[in-house]
DNA sequence: AAACTAATAT
DNA sequence: GATATTAGTT
């Protein structure tokens, strides 16, 4: 059976479409960057949206020596409401835009979820296994309620098929209760254990310790994880902008106003997690497809 | 006090 | 409908 959950997990990134597929939804609105491009801003008139300014655009990895890097999540500035209104405030009850969970956040959400187990699944420690920068506890929060709704009707889909019945097809075991309300989910497998029929003895899934345990490799080349999320710009949380409708950007190339965290003090199982160490950073595909085959990296990003 | 979850609001 | 925000618990 251990070899089964080690299978689900390859079978995955197979299954999933690939990111040309799934992004071109959100890759195509206008993003932070352009809109801000377009977006002037009136000398009279402050827009009261502004998107989050890029913690460090053109500086993804500080300086070695200054491995924590809360700020990323903070936003600084941008839009005063009313008016009259110098514009320096360090504004910390300023609102993020919101965050759209992309097929590739979603994923990283649920490997995360998946190797805690769904005890320790819980917000705080989720978003710390997922490492994205920007990302709060609330939207995590959120994010695994709904998840947990999602899950719950699965179950109660499971053992009799009678109902949607419509994921069916295609060769993997998704089981699918179609609703619109769970394509997002459905874009990644759910864990085979988290469908467990609540069984009041169920609980002996390895709560997969996370970083430190898969760091356990000796090879030069095990990445650290936020490193290795760092060069997926995929990856990074988007945040949806309701502005009009332009074209779509000649290039469809942008600078995504995130990254993925740095370096959060990640203490968790007591394993002090060194994943600052700029230096190798972009060059985590290179060592992955050393020997022509994957290195496991924390956890498979999918969008590879 | 901090974090979780459920409920409710945008 | 998707996220955010609030509220009530632990």
């Amino acid at each position: 059976m251990r070899e089964e959950d080690a299978n689900w997990f390859s079978r995955w990134e197979e299954e999933l479409p690939s990111p040309e597929e799934l992004m071109p939804l959100s890759q195509t609105l206008i993003t932070p960057d352009l809109a801000l491009a377009f977006d002037i801003r009136n000398p009279n008139n402050n827009s009261p949206q502004q998107v989050p300014p890029p913690p460090t655009p053109s500086n993804p990895l500080p300086s070695p020596g200054n491995p924590t890097q809360p700020n990323s999540a903070e936003f600084a500035d941008s839009a005063e409401l009313g008016s009259g209104n110098g514009g320096d405030e360090p504004a910390r009850t300023l609102k993020r835009p919101r965050l759209v969970w992309t097929p590739q956040l979603h994923k990283r959400f649920v490997d995360a979820v998946a190797h805690l187990g769904i005890k320790n699944a819980v917000p705080k420690t989720i978003m710390q296994l997922m490492s994205v920068d920007g990302l709060t506890r609330e939207n995590v929060a959120s994010h695994l309620q709904k998840y947990r709704l999602y899950l719950k009707r699965m179950q109660g889909l499971s053992g009799g098929n009678g109902g949607g019945g419509g994921g069916g097809g295609g060769g993997g075991l998704v089981a699918s209760a179609d609703s619109a309300t769970d394509h997002l989910f459905a874009s990644s497998p759910v864990p085979p254990h988290f469908l467990h029929t609540g069984r009041p003895n169920s609980e002996h899934y390895l709560p997969f310790v996370p970083v430190a345990a898969l760091q356990h490799h000796h090879h030069q080349q095990q990445m650290v994880a936020a490193a290795a999320v760092a060069s997926h710009p995929q990856l990074q949380p988007q945040y949806h902008r309701q502005v009009g409708h332009f074209g779509s950007p000649p290039n469809g190339n942008f600078e995504h106003p995130f990254l993925t965290r740095q370096s959060q003090p990640v203490h968790r199982m007591g394993a002090p997690v060194h994943n600052s160490m700029p230096g190798y950073v972009d060059d985590m595909e290179s060592a992955n497809v050393a020997g022509g085959r994957k290195v496991l990296t924390l956890f498979p990003t999918g969008d590879d």
